[in-house]
DNA sequence: AGCGGATGATTCC
DNA sequence: TGGAATCCCTCCGC
């Protein structure tokens, strides 16, 4: 059966009008509202009267068709557009955009993100692969070698749905990156933005190291050593490359791009895009004003000089050696442009392919199997989706609109490759915009079938109140890891989860320190702790609590 | 509980 | 071209 379309049970709130104020964003819930015990007045707030945060505005004709004088009003104003009449912002879980600016999801004016086509059925406006068959320069040489042999009956998905396991203030600042080792199923590596690198056993709950000494600042992406899993190599915005020995602690700098120290913001150089080509044994990384370093693995020494692969002075933000052809890289950054590139004739310009944007490209991924499709997500809220790197190029197969914008205080959202999946088309991706679950406002994680653009599966967890845009899906194993703030959660299927507490019930622990509110019963208790570990009764007991009654329900949308 | 700070892309001049 | 203003469903700690 397909995946249901979300529920649209948002409380009613009547929004005050103006009268010049045109539609009214609210007007339609009619089906499902299996409201019961909601805590928020849905029936419309008067808000001059008993709200004593009433604000003196003067509203002084700023709007050329506004009435001449100044008129003082004793109403709120909106917070997002100074005008009375409407008020944006949380009402309870609920979040009322501002009706005068564009919808937050789809950027589109006319509707706000309450009333947004895309938010009630996310396939809504896929734009369709146009089906064209030509013949490109990559079709040419490489067509023979990664032509790709997918099968055309998609397996079900599984989901990992369930907060098997979490760490909290394991990092000290916003996790930035997640990475699994290659061969040991219970090690996750995560970086931050202050530079540490964490290294979690999660298969021994309490097992973890964190070394703060590599770099100085953000940790923007890490990668495993193809030929000696006990080393990772990470690239960081104190403009060095590093190279850790996970048992010691040990790191190599490879390269360092501000050797000078800091001479003000215009000549410091930041590292952040990284990957490795193991057949040609470099280490590729990316900086901040458009260039590209080649680094020789064996011999830790560049290879040539920098290239400019991006427009100049921009930065590189992510790197992808193509899987399966390792002459292919794919580059994108914030000049709007995820560009394919001819690892044999690397030089400014020289770019196979140039794909637009209409903004910033926070990722741009091969697909994890047969490197043919290309997925990217980009900071106006679409993921963009080309099915062959042998088709047209000219524009994605696909646009699904989600909403992950950009916030300076957030991790930027890159959406994840399901490596596990034969079809290449299940990815993972965390959702900007809350939902209200139950009373509680929510950032799921996206489960998005890319084939389609339909909503897999949102998962979702009441103590999770904070975004998570960084999520990693395990190579082997149906195990999701995502970064929220400075937490760490590891998801597995329900079942799955089940049969691991039944056997060894510690495992089944979640952290405190992700609610707003940590019931005081456990907060001393876990305050003397410096892991923040909760065991399986302090969920438990959390779950009491008022507010999200019960585990906010998923979207099984297996077939 | 309410506030400040950290801080990046974009637009405007 | 570059600096200032703006954007405005963050999160944490004081």
């Amino acid at each position: 059966m397909p995946p249901q379309t979300r529920r649209t049970a948002f409380p009613k709130v009547v929004i005050e009008r103006d009268t010049e104020s045109e539609e009214s964003s609210s007007d339609e819930e009619e089906e499902e509202n299996d409201v019961e015990g909601k805590e928020e007045e849905e029936d419309e707030e008067e808000v001059d009267e008993h709200e004593n945060g009433g604000t003196i505005e003067e509203v002084s004709a700023p709007k050329k068709k506004e009435r001449t004088p100044i008129t003082i009003s004793l109403k709120k104003v909106c917070k997002v557009c100074k005008r009375s009449g409407h008020e944006a912002g949380f009402k309870g879980a609920t979040y009322i955009d501002c009706p005068m600016k564009p919808c937050f999801l789809c950027k589109m004016p006319g509707h706000t993100t309450m009333n947004c086509p895309h938010r009630v059925a996310t396939e809504h406006g896929v734009i369709p692969a146009p089906r064209r068959n030509t013949h490109n320069s990559l079709d040419y040489v490489f067509g023979r070698q990664l032509r790709p042999n997918i099968p055309t009956i998609k397996p079900a998905f599984v989901i990992p749905d369930q907060v098997n396991c979490a760490v909290i203030r394991y990092h000290s600042r916003r996790v930035t990156c997640l990475e699994f080792h290659p061969t040991n199923n219970n090690i996750l590596l995560s970086g931050d933005k202050k530079g540490q690198l964490g290294v979690w056993d999660f298969g021994k709950v309490y097992e973890k190291t964190v070394y703060g000494n590599i770099h100085g600042c953000i940790l923007n992406n890490m990668k495993f050593n193809p030929t000696n899993d006990g080393t990772v190599y990470a690239a960081s915005s104190d403009g060095t490359i590093s190279c850790t020995d996970l048992e010691t602690g040990i790191a190599l700098s490879l390269m360092n791009l501000n050797p000078n120290g800091w001479q003000g913001p215009s000549s410091w150089r930041m590292l952040y895009g990284l990957d490795i080509n193991s057949e040609k044994g470099l280490v590729l990384v990316a900086d901040n004003f458009g260039f590209l370093y080649l680094v020789d693995i064996r011999s830790n020494n560049k290879v040539g000089e920098a290239i400019m692969i991006h427009k100049k002075g921009s930065k590189v933000v992510g790197l992808h050696c193509n899987p399966v052809q390792p002459d292919l890289l794919l580059s994108c950054g914030n000049d709007h442009f995820a560009r394919i590139w001819d690892m044999r004739r690397l030089e400014a310009g020289s770019s196979l392919y140039n794909l637009a944007h209409r903004r910033v490209v926070n990722s741009a991924y091969f697909s994890p199997q047969s490197g043919s499709k290309i997925l990217t997500t980009s900071q106006d809220n679409r993921l963009r989706v080309w099915d062959s790197i042998f088709g047209n190029l000219d524009s994605p197969s696909r646009e699904i609109v989600h909403s992950h914008d950009f916030n300076r205080h957030l991790t930027p959202f890159r959406a994840e490759w399901d490596p596990k999946d034969p079809s290449e088309s299940l990815v993972v991706i965390g959702r900007y915009i809350s939902e209200n679950y139950n009373g509680a406002a929510l950032h799921p994680i996206d489960f998005i079938d890319i084939s389609t653009g339909q909503l897999v599966a949102e998962v979702m967890d009441p103590n999770i109140t904070t975004i998570s845009p960084v999520n990693k899906l395990h190579p082997r194993d149906d195990v999701l890891a995502s970064g929220s703030s400075r937490s760490l959660f590891m998801w597995r299927p329900k079942e799955k989860s089940e049969i691991v507490q039944q056997k060894d019930e510690k495992k089944i622990i979640l952290c405190g320190r992700a609610e707003k509110k940590p019931s005081k019963k456990f907060k001393g208790e876990s305050d003397d702790s410096d892991d923040d570990i909760l065991s399986t009764k302090a969920k438990n007991a959390k779950a009491k609590r008022p507010g999200p009654k019960s585990t906010p329900r998923n979207l099984k949308g297996k077939r």
